[in-house]
DNA sequence: TAAACTTCTTGATTTTTGTCAAGAGCAATC
DNA sequence: GATTGCTCTTGACAAAAATCAAGAAGTTTA
């Protein structure tokens, strides 16, 4: 069984039978390093799944980039508002590293719900638990000093730090790098 | 048509026979000053809309109270991740001042899905709606100071600051009491 | 109505975080 | 293999925000 589909298994909980029909959608697809899977103001029209690689999303606020999520393998990347809705993208979404990704079109995705009867059941369900993560993180800025903040996420994952320009992991954790930078030598200590 | 109704109306887009249908599970009910709507830890099992007053949502982190949302006429209520999830509620819900609201229970609101066909993908799209929501607000704390969040919020719903405690509003907002206290003062100017 | 609370503001001070500038260390490139 | 960029760190300083303490103003309670 591939990671995505052991992936789907897990958050979905869908049979085999139907699991085959799902994976069978999404098309394994490289992205190069710099490349871009959605940009803001197009149509983000496909969903991927991480396999490999490193994916930022980040949005121009003025001349400023902020970065709001980074995705490594085991993560589906989209920009949702404009594949749910139809709307213009709000987020680019692009590669750190050369990806390896497989991608589903709007167009299968759709046939998705043809295979599998309660899929928009199983949807809302996956969509409510990104609600629920995404509750937690407007919590941590609601509580938790920078200095925190850096904590919890290196302690959850170390490697980020390795492989993720720092610069980037600041902005998602709304800082400067020059605070993180100190941060970090703090904290090594 | 009541208030429940047109916003059901505007953001599900069902037809008339569907929408008094489903308007017809939620029945009316009161919630008294400083009464709880759900509480941490318990089993939220009911949806609610607010038609009238004003609820807190918040939580205890160590001995601070966080405030994460605070809801006026129009908005629903709900701790998402119990009532989807069957899990333990992770927010109290509070009325703030007397509340009239129309509540949901968990079995009425299965019926749904029975009466209006594509109900889960309502609900999908409703979640979603409420994620991209949830993610401008990430947003505004990455890249935004204390003063612009608070000028935001205030050209948002300036009402806001008559009719609720303060220190709800600064904790909501991610400061102290005192600094909301100042940058009034500093806006007022 | 007085007393007890609660909420909000203000001042003084400390702590945290951001800004600006410089330089070190690497990697890419020509 | 020098040059150019890019990333990260560091220092000095400034700004933002938190903390602590006191008191004013308004509410609730007895």
């Amino acid at each position: 069984m591939s990671e995505l589909e052991k992936y789907i298994q897990t958050y979905f909980g869908v049979s085999n039978e139907e699991l085959s029909k799902i994976s069978a959608y999404f098309k394994p697809t490289t992205l190069k390093k710099n490349n871009y899977f959605s940009k803001e103001g197009r149509f983000c029209d496909k969903l991927g799944f991480v396999q490999s690689g490193i994916i930022r999303e980040y949005v121009f606020i003025g001349d400023r980039e902020i970065t709001k999520w980074i995705s490594t393998s085991g993560y589906f990347v989209v920009d949702l508002y404009s594949f749910v809705f139809q709307q213009r993208a709000r987020w680019n979404i692009q590669a750190l590293t050369d990806c390896e990704l497989y991608v589903i079109d709007q167009k299968d995705y759709q046939q998705i719900g043809k295979v599998v009867a309660r899929w928009a059941e199983l949807e809302k369900l996956f969509i409510a638990k990104c609600f629920t993560i995404l509750e937690d993180r407007v919590l941590t800025h609601l509580s938790m000093t920078a200095e925190e903040r850096y904590n919890q996420l290196f302690n959850f994952n170390k490697e980020l730090f390795n492989q993720v320009p720092l610069q980037y992991l600041a902005s998602m954790l709304g800082m400067t790098p020059e605070t993180l930078s100190r941060l970090r030598k703090k904290a090594a200590k």
